[in-house]
DNA sequence: CTCAGTGGTAAGTAAGTACTTACTTTGCGG
DNA sequence: CCGCAAAGTAAGTACTTACTTACCACTGAG
């Protein structure tokens, strides 16, 4: 009697598209049977999804998902490439192209964030799916770092550079910047998607989130307009009361 | 012949404490069963490490973590319960309690930054066992995050919300400011631990960091001191060039 | 010395697991 | 309508998994 548990196995997401499952061409298989496997490994991860779960929400026998993918692991790779590759991928080069040269920084950040934002808002499974590859250490999260985090990087590195040679940003390494709205952003779908989908904790639409970050980023909190933030180490921006205008 | 390949298996990280594991009280080996289950699930996440892989690791038989764990969920539990309540566990309110008499915005954030960015650092098993859970959909993540992440809301955002009653800070929704802040913070340590932890992209000290990010919250990286962030939607900082203030 | 109790094990067991084989159905060009 | 390749399956195989059982060895109180 195993008594394993593992993860509470909701009573399978998918019996599929009217039941039947009439015959499929080779091709309409093959992606339906990545479509599915994409929804369990982002609910269950690698190795908390069996071939025969994959093979039984697809309503195929298990030898199907196997004439179509060597093994196992093929079809996770197979999954996360096409994810990370396929059309629907987040481009932001070219969704800032146009804010960038006018150096409307506002645009360029407030874009940026609201891209993400609907991007991971209505397709939560890449984000599990990325989080599920990066814990088992699959060089696929290696790869979309690599390809797509590190680009992020350098765009928005490189244009805060420029802004502040403009001396229009406080000079920081914008690396720091980066990570800072970065943050903001990734750990607030995180949160939607995976800590708080019922949003207990805050309630936001995208574009309101999108905007209030990058107030945030680029004017701060604080009322006073000073230029030097880094001073002496344990100031207090005030003993007590109201710091600096009303 | 399985072809089974699952997660790369580093070759076992735990041989353990001098090996030859002499007889012990009943109570240690628990204790000692549990230190190297914290290891292994951290690393492959529950479905990913079997309870043989935890006894070889604890260098006994598989008999003995079932003598002291009714079965693999208990162990799992007994984990997540040891990680989340055990002492070396944060205290923010505690941490704070003088910034927050005191009115130092500084200190409180930066206080709080960098308990939570050197705690992350020392204990990354932590964060990568709660994603795990949280991915996993355990029970335990989901405590964590009543008993911990919802008091952290909290406290900063009663706190934000007095500041901005003593006009100190701009109003916004507290939670969202809050939001940003933690979402600097716990991204910076899961980029630090999960996906660069080379520091390829951004090498930086806990205390550097930390003040850079509430220098960002408090100040923002703006030199403007304007104080109505809220208004027209898609307003231009600038056309060209320097905004304000050299 | 004895003998109960505790720390520990070897060797199971039943139910998975990934993957295979040998076979049957189906649709379509000729 | 025929033939045949491609879509599909049932029933394995070899092995792993969580968990159990029945037994051993050391220790220290009486």
């Amino acid at each position: 009697m195993s008594k394993e548990i593992t993860i509470p196995k909701t009573p399978l997401p998918l019996p599929n598209q009217a039941a039947g499952s009439a015959r499929m061409t080779a091709e309409d298989r093959k992606l339906q049977i990545l479509r599915v496997a994409v929804s369990l490994f982002s609910q269950r991860g690698f190795g908390g999804t069996t071939t025969k779960e994959i093979a039984q929400a697809a309503g195929v026998s298990e030898a199907m998902v196997f004439r179509h993918y060597a093994n196992k692991q093929e079809l996770y790779s197979a999954i996360l490439d096409h994810k990370a590759c396929s059309g629907d991928s987040m481009n932001p080069e070219q969704m800032v192209a146009e804010a960038l040269k006018q150096k409307d920084d506002r645009a360029v950040f407030e874009q940026l964030a609201l891209g993400a934002l609907d991007h991971h808002e209505c397709d939560p499974e890449f984000q599990r799916l990325l989080l599920h590859a990066a814990l088992e250490g699959h060089e696929l999260a290696e790869m979309f770092f690599e390809k797509f985090v590190r680009r992020v990087y350098e765009l928005l590195g490189d244009y805060i550079a420029e802004r502040q040679r403009d001396g229009a940003m406080v000079k920081v390494d914008p690396a720091i910047v980066v990570r800072s709205f970065v943050g903001m952003i990734i750990h607030h779908s995180l949160n939607n998607n995976l800590w708080d989908p019922k949003r207990r904790l805050l309630k936001i639409a995208n574009k309101d989130a999108a905007k209030h970050f990058t107030d945030i980023l680029l004017h701060g909190i604080s009322l006073d307009g000073e230029s030097e933030p880094n001073q002496g180490t344990t100031r207090k921006v005030s003993e007590n009361g109201l710091s600096r205008k009303s």
